[in-house]
Order: C-alpha cells, then structure tokens, then sequence
DNA sequence: GTCTATAGTTCGATAGAC
DNA sequence: GTCTATCGAACTATAGAC
C-alpha cells in the first residue's frame, strides 16, 4: 500500500511512477527547477497524462509530497503510541521516532540517504504561501504531539522551550539526512555522512542532551533582562 | 563598506542596488523561482543592465552569494580570534559568535530575520552541483576553524564527534531563523519567533548542551555493534 | 487512460543606440 | 553605464485523436 522509495516493485501504476519520478526531480531541483516535461521522461509517459491526472504542475507537487509525508507521519505517530502505551518514553526514544522515519521512508537507495528530507528543507525555507501552507496542513498536528511528548518525558520544558526544542531538532537533523560529503570534507575523512545509521545515533545523542540544556535554564520569553 | 540591508543607504551604486534586489528575490523565491526581470523591476534599472554587470543569472547569483557571506564569514572569524586571544572561549561564546553574525548582517528590517538564512538552507539541500560548490567554497575554511574552536572549548570531543556537531548547530539554527510564525502557532502563543533575540539564546542553550551530550558518549564511528 | 501536436506565455541573453 | 527592442528556446497547459 505504502510505497516506499526502497522496496518499489518493478512494475506500478503509471500515477505511482509518475510521483516517484516527480519525488526523485522535485528533491534535486526544487519546485520552479524542475519540469513537467522532465518528469513525464523520468516516468516514461507523455506530458499530457501529468495534467490528465493532476491538473497542474503544483497538484501534482502537493499530491506527491502528501502521499510520503502521510506515510511518514503515520509510522511516527504509531511508535510514538506504542512507547507511550509501555509507559514514559525517554528522550532518545521519542527523538528517534521523530526522526528515523524520515530516513526510512524517504530512503533512496541509489543515494544512501533520503531524498524527502531535501524536498522539505526547500519548501521550509520557501517563503511562498503556498509551500509553507502545505507544511503547516502536513506536519503541524503531529508536531504538536511530539511536543507534548518532550514535555511528558522532561517535565521542566516550558511549552515554549518544548516547541523550540522540536524545531531545534528537526533543523538539525533534516540538514543532515541527504549525504552530501560535507561532513567527509570537514572532518578530513575521520567521519562520514555517507552512513545515515551513525549519523542517526549523534543526531539522538545531540538532540536529547540540547533538550536537557534547555529546561535546565529560565524561559527566555518570561524572564526580562539579558537574553 | 560593508553593505548592511539593515543600515543600507538611500542612494547605493545602481550595482549594488541590483545585490540587494536579487538578494531579496532569491532568498523568498529561490534560484530558479526569480527571473532577471523581476529583479530589474525591483532594483530599478533595465534588464540588460544585469547582464552587463554580471553577465549571466548564475554570474549574478554567485556576486550576490559571495558578498554576503563574506562579509559574516569576516565577522565570525575576528570575533572568534578575538575571543581565543582572551583565553579558552566557553563553548556558549563560541556558538554565539557562529551564529549572531548571519543574524545581524543578513537582517531584513521588513521582515525581522535573516532573509540570507533562508537563502543558504535552499542552496544547501540543492543537489546541483554549482550550488554545492559555491557552499563548499564560501564556508568550508570558516567550519574547520569553528571546529577546531569546538574541540578547543570541549577537549572530550573527538574530531567525527565536533564535525557532526558543528553541522547540527548550523542546522538547527539556520532554519529558525527567518520567522515563519510556526513556534507561534505549535505552541499556542505560548512564545513567538519574531523575536530573534530569545531565539538565539534558546539555539545557543540547545547547541552547547547537545555538543556536551555528544562528547560524552562512545564515537558511533570507532565503536562497533549497535549504533 | 494515453498519446501527438500546438497554443500562448515567459524566460535568459544579445544587439545596438545613446 | 544604461537603455529599448527582440531573438530563440523552454515552459505550462490544453485540444483532440485513439
């Protein structure tokens, strides 16, 4: 039902391969970077079926991204359900079913990292209306029960410094999720970012101890004075 | 000499003026969102005009990017030199010295950020290969001065270790720092991300503890079995 | 459901006057 | 250094056959 980058079949619907060519396309070259015609060549079918089946560039876009980012928000919410069921989550646990996910579902295997993350990194950093509504309508309501979750396992957050944790948290580790050598460079190969396991256990680590830093301090928001 | 868009005079060289209308542009529509004729509109001036100063859109982009970042990169680097002449900078003084200067010279006073920040993140999830290599070039002399400023303040930290870090606190930060009122809306009022000031000490808190958290457990890259 | 053909628009870039 | 005018290419979207 899902379908997933990793384990596609050979042989899908021609909607199907018409958005996992616009997914593939729309994450290397952004929205206005990349063409209907581009995408109808990568799925092998004329331009035409591309508006037969969405109507236009950005229907086809917003399906695309919807059909992955349900997926990946059901798997998050499912293991986050599951943890809360056995009793309180630690940090690590609820940082790791935020994010693992991402890389996932959104794996491409002939790149070793995720391709959707890229995708909305983009349209996060969009100021166009229409990207940043399709962000909110996409992700606000799971965000929201994460940062309930972060409260629950660290009862000193704020609700304040629970919701910019979160946003701390998916800044750094969707920056980090499509390889791109940087970390092979900087490091003069003592690291690699070709390896989204490891990179995963730092993100974990980074995250739930920044968390911890966080609710060790004054809320910035309610405390006047120096900032 | 610096051109600050905070502090930019009334009257600019028509080829400034030209910088900062691309800057703005490309930061809210992206590289292949804007058009030369739009920027001409916003700057003022012909669009062949363009084309005689930077000879292409790429050309233009690129005297666009390097100006900007140069300028922060300066201030970064004399900032950080001036903190390690006084002593071993805490790790709070370092990531405050990475982060405000994007903060204070990419400030827009229209919208109340780093319209620059936003600018970055889209080129950094890029796939194309000039845009890397633009990254690449601008910022990769800066990080491996920042990291070994990490490893300085944080001797615990191993080279893998103060490479992933460093790459998360840019993250993190990066993407929270043009307001989109989304900390408004996931926390129910409860704090705002038009006050960059809180954010950035918020990001500083949650980058110093999350590098103590990563110094202080096994390096995923030496340490075999379950990562 | 899928195709070919094309209408109508917008784009980056250049030529050439001043 | 700055402009007007325009070329040729690429784009989204649609019309209409099968």
């Amino acid at each position: 039902m899902t379908t997933n980058l990793a384990t596609a079949r050979a042989k899908a619907t021609s909607k199907e391969e018409i958005l996992d060519a616009a997914e593939r396309l729309f994450a290397k070259s952004g929205f206005d970077g990349t063409s209907m015609r581009e995408i109808a060549q990568e799925a092998g079918v004329a331009q035409a079926l591309l508006h037969y089946h969405f109507k236009t560039k950005e229907g086809l876009f917003e399906a695309m991204f919807s059909r992955r980012s349900g997926a990946i928000n059901r798997i998050r919410l499912a293991r986050l359900d599951a943890m809360i069921a056995r009793g309180t989550p630690t940090l690590e646990e609820i940082v790791d079913s935020l994010l693992r996910p991402t890389i996932e579902a959104g794996h491409d295997p002939s790149r070793g990292g995720s391709t959707f993350a890229s995708l909305i990194l983009v349209m996060g950093a969009s100021n166009l209306d229409w990207q940043k509504g399709l962000i909110s309508a996409s992700y606000d309501a799971m965000a929201k029960r994460y940062i309930a979750a972060l409260r629950l396992a660290l009862p000193e957050l704020t609700p304040a410094n629970a919701t910019w944790g979160y946003l701390f948290i998916i800044g750094a580790a969707l920056t980090q999720m499509s390889p791109t050598g940087r970390a092979d460079r900087l490091s003069d190969g003592e690291t690699t970012d070709s390896n989204t396991e490891t990179m995963l256990s730092r993100a974990v680590a980074f995250a739930a101890a920044g968390m911890r830093g966080l609710a060790a301090r004054p809320d910035p928001d309610t405390t006047p004075g120096r900032a």
